[in-house]
DNA sequence: AATTTACACTAGCGCTTGCTTGGTTATGAT
DNA sequence: ATCATAACCAAGCAAGCGCTAGTGTAAATT
């Protein structure tokens, strides 16, 4: 019933959720050991959600729903050249998959969990994130900064950006800002020193 | 116990349970279900495997085996060029991915399922598997043929890759050979018509 | 003062799960 | 004929599952 989450305790519950969901995967993840954690027994839980169902539903909305906004907000400030667009829709993507990572991981690895209606309904939402990627390719592509074809090429960024999340270290030496630069250092022909 | 699918039998099952395990999940895939599309009894299934979890590593060990077999295969018999070698690659991980496409899908979203122990010891497969990646990567950057940096670069393909499974559809018009072409023309400087 | 709402509790129902047990049948070697 | 082995089955156990029913209570609303 509820689709977004508007109270507060609702919104930390998912966020407690997604950090079960991504340790031990959707399906062994009982409503016993969310309500542990959450700090209440396993049948107050559905007073906040209806069913187990929902409340992947809103861990994924969420994630979502924050690295669309971060990809409009990073494009509204980058400036107009091609390739600061490009660079900044990489770099947004790759901020959002470690402030919201764990969301994002339940995203990548649970979708097939959610039943038909969820799945409509966030894909819809993840429609829009991905028609973003196109805008900012086709504008690379017309700007001549890059060459092929505009699908093909955001299916071949997007797996590579997704696929950070089995390997990065954000402990490690290399920034999200330094990782977005590489990638687009490798896309685009032009010689740097 | 038997860590290597010696029986056709036995090879047959675990090509089943594939099937079963893209489907569905491993976690909503019982061993009734598996029994059952494999015309035996569930009890029955325990003659062949140890437990669940066995039937789950030998799904992911005959894919990652392959997958090595096939990339050795075409590095052995593809030129001795740089791009020739990349282009064999990035071809044979495509067309592995369309013909044990259900084994790999399990290795992608399944993994962490796996327990400790199988997991080091497909983890070592693995391994060796993207080593063949990293070298090949790294003879093409010494070759000037790309820029950047070799674990970076290996990561960011190998994505790109995998992702394909989300997406590419094997009735469609393009053939792995054009997508691996695609891929290297993304990644090459040079210009091309 | 009376009522509603939000949030939590206890207790447990009905069902499914992975796996075990103990025994049967077919095949093929000795 | 005897034995060994592989492959199967029927029956079911103990544990755990998602979820519900009914109740208590403090705060907010009327």
């Amino acid at each position: 019933m509820n689709v977004v989450n508007e109270s507060p305790r609702r919104k930390e519950l998912t966020r407690i959720a997604a950090q079960l969901f991504v340790q031990e995967g959707f399906d062994r993840t009982t409503v016993r050991m969310l309500a542990r954690e959450m700090g209440i027994k396993s049948g107050s839980l559905f007073h906040h959600f209806d069913d187990k169902q929902e409340i992947l539903c809103a861990v994924i909305e969420e994630g979502t729903h924050n690295a669309l906004t971060l990809a409009q907000a990073a494009l509204a400030t980058c400036g107009e050249s091609a390739e600061a667009r490009l660079h900044a829709m990489a770099r947004a993507h790759l901020e959002t998959l470690l402030t919201d990572r764990n969301a994002h991981v339940v995203a990548l690895y649970e979708w097939r969990r959610l039943d038909e209606g969820a799945r409509q309904h966030l894909g819809h939402l993840r429609d829009a994130y991905e028609a973003l990627w196109q805008e900012v390719i086709g504008d690379a592509l017309e700007a001549g900064l890059i060459r092929g074809d505009r699908f093909l090429i955001s299916r071949f960024v997007l797996g590579a950006l997704n696929w950070t999340v089995r390997w990065y270290d954000p402990e490690g030496p290399r920034s999200p800002e330094d990782l977005a630069h590489e990638l687009i250092a490798m896309l685009t022909p032009q010689g740097r020193a």
